[in-house]
DNA sequence: TTAAATCCCTACAGGATTAGTCGGAATTAG
DNA sequence: CTAATTCCGACTAATCCTGTAGGGATTTAA
């Protein structure tokens, strides 16, 4: 049940495009340094944002990508499925059905899976990247404050 | 964010033995068999069930396994946990501390995955193995009485 | 026009994990 | 004793994860 940095870098990904919405087109390579990330494997990553229609591409000097939408359009969920493929527990509850098993009537255990399923998906899907950025400028200005976390 | 078949198939045994609760030791093969699960492999999930307590054996012909506890009082992420790990979306949310990033104060996902995990641990322990054989009980009742569930 | 910046694509590789298989030792009921 | 069973450790083939490597295509600044 652990999610691969290919969700979790993805969102860091596209957090920062987000606060970036609106500014032109962002490089992989700034994208990456900030968030600390491979710049190569970023981009394999952002291929397949690009290809889902999350982000579109600017090519040559001074290009870069941006988001298709605006950060309140876009959930973490939309981002994590197109990157790990269907948010589901196991096959027999994912959206594509020809995983499911046959005897799915008498199934026991595929309740839980789709109980989980359906709560997974909805925490994913209420935050949105416009959530991220808010939060993120709550956080900073708090620290601007001279807020301490820590006593 | 798959379940491997450690958790589902240590599920369906510990469902199983749920079902055979106070009827003493159940073995491996009878388990495999009805559930459809290779004998060896569920040897070694079993023995990881019982170091954990959650089983007990009997060893020696006509030996087998049983739950250590009524079955009301094992829930799902309880078996779930055992076989899998900690049920965390990412390490820097997982119970064990020493993953747990050194900039989480500041982290703006970390949110995410800590509402994530809430969530999914929130979902396995409302259901008990004894909730199991509730709904396995009322499926095959309403079997019994010819209740069609396609119409 | 040329060089730099950047996106775009394919291939590969080392390590970890998954999902088992196999063979045999220890234990116990009958 | 014998058959049934748990218990234990080693092995393996396949897949996934987490990147790296290298080169090609496209656009812009100077």
């Amino acid at each position: 049940m652990k999610l691969s940095t290919k969700g979790r870098y993805g969102v860091r990904a596209m957090f920062d495009l987000a606060i970036r919405y609106g500014t032109g087109p962002v490089s992989i390579r700034s994208i990456a340094e900030r968030q600390g990330l491979s710049e190569h494997y970023l981009e394999q990553l952002i291929a397949v944002l690009r290809k889902a229609g999350l982000v579109k591409s600017v090519r040559g000097a001074y290009g870069g990508y941006f988001l298709t939408k605006e950060p309140k359009d876009i959930t973490v969920g939309d981002v994590i499925r197109v990157l790990e493929g269907p948010i589901a527990p196991t096959e027999c509850v994912s959206d594509d059905e020809e995983n499911h098993c046959a005897n799915s009537e008498d199934c026991v255990t595929r309740f839980i899976w789709e109980k989980l399923k359906d709560k997974i998906d909805q925490v994913l899907d209420e935050i949105s990247l416009d959530d991220l950025c808010q939060f993120s400028l709550e956080k900073k200005h708090k620290q601007d404050e001279g807020f301490m976390y820590h006593i």
